[in-house]
DNA sequence: CGGAATCTTGAGCGGCTTCAAAACCTGTGG
DNA sequence: CCACAGGTTTTGAAGCCGCTCAAGATTCCG
């Protein structure tokens, strides 16, 4: 629960990339991060919570998180990774306020880089290329609702599974010398594709038998993610 | 398939209420719609295809559509009826060019306001206040897909049916002497509402029996909105 | 009246879930 | 080093929701 706050320091990795960032000059980006703070945040910690006001604008720099949003029933939705240079938290870009529509939860430590609504709103009339990336950003999370919509509608629940493990592979996976590997237990694959626990393993232990991939306790390796996207 | 163009008359009743034009003076909503054109569509005429190019922005005037998309396996899912006021085509309003993610489709005779590309964008830069409308239209896109993937995820066919029966007495229905009448067809319904053409029949059956709604050959009189709500 | 579309009802089936029970790690503390 | 406790994984059996298929009844219209 450790919550650091720097005021200095927003100094990126050379090599680090965000579409919010496309097409601004290196002037414009200053004056845009010197109106951002920096978080560092632990594993599980919230980095925003759905129907709360929409207060504040982050973008991922470091760790990773979860997108995710609450059904009727209890039951937690997963939507998507965020990976470093992902933006969320729009809701705090409109003029009224509006609540968030999703929680993101850091997935392990992690460091944010965060706007308050008052300091960003000031920036996008400033700077038209920001908002010209934010807009490509809504529309991107408009993008993602409706294939995941689609996708429920149409898929299989092995068909769901199968995705959820190669995109987790794709983006928060560390690639081993067997494979890729990926800290999920059954039971955070099966909430993820929204399957029982049962059916999770059952067709995980499938894939085991025919050697797409290996699980043990705790942990997943891919060893084949082109026979898994065969399946999604 | 009569499209019929009219370059003048873009009076609008003056009772005529939408979201995009709130807070806009007179002056300015002239201005706005003067680079607008009046387009007279007939019924299952497409106003807008998805994944081809986002070439014009358009608002509902009379009449009623529905906007859906295409799931893989040849199946259209239905999104949500468009009503008089409501607006459509946000890809048109990117700057860089994106295809639209949705199809709309006349679902009665209809008129309809549309501006192309060139004429929509500058008129965002014009007038910050459409701008702002616009944003705030995208979020309720926004919020609407994840409350339909929630739906989707909870819920179980009796329920998304009684809801789209609500749904479309509400924005498609007539009210009559004993109800509000909608003309659907049992098939349509389990179209709107994914399920089978038979789960359907079924649902209504039991309902009518209730005394909830009645059916009759293409046509559906709702009785007890209040009843169906309970059920969703 | 005949034909086409719509609606109804029953029977069977498949995909997933639920439930029960057991096997299997892996870290902890004696 | 062993035993134990907690979480994790496996497997089978039963059940349920909604779909598919078949077949008939009803309504509408030319």
């Amino acid at each position: 629960m450790s919550t650091v706050f720097q005021k200095q320091s927003l100094n990126l990795p050379s090599d680090f990339y965000s579409r919010l960032f496309e097409e601004l000059s290196r002037a414009d980006l200053r004056a845009i991060l010197a109106k951002a703070r920096m978080r560092i945040v632990s594993r599980n910690e919230v980095l925003q919570h759905e129907d709360e006001p929409g207060s504040h604008f982050s973008m991922l720099v470091s760790g990773f998180a979860d997108l995710s949003k609450a059904a009727p029933g209890g039951k937690r939705v997963f939507l998507r990774w965020i990976s470093p240079g992902d933006v969320f938290g729009l809701a705090a870009l409109q003029p009224q306020s509006h609540p968030f529509l999703t929680t993101v939860t850091a997935g392990s430590e992690a460091s944010v880089m965060v706007w308050n609504r008052d300091a960003i709103q000031p920036l996008l009339d400033r700077f038209p290329k920001l908002r010209e990336n934010v807009c490509s950003v809504a529309n991107g999370y408009l993008s993602l609702l409706a294939d995941l919509l689609m996708s429920r509608i149409s898929e299989t629940a092995q068909q769901r599974l199968a995705r959820i493990i190669a995109e987790s592979a794709q983006t928060i996976g560390r690639s081993a010398p067997n494979g890729i590997e990926l800290d999920l237990t059954n039971e955070q694959l099966s909430e993820m594709a929204d399957v029982s626990r049962f059916t999770s393993s059952r067709f995980v232990s499938e894939w085991q038998r025919r050697g797409i991939l290996k699980k043990t306790r705790g942990k997943l390796i891919v060893q084949s993610p082109e026979q898994l996207q065969l399946l999604g």
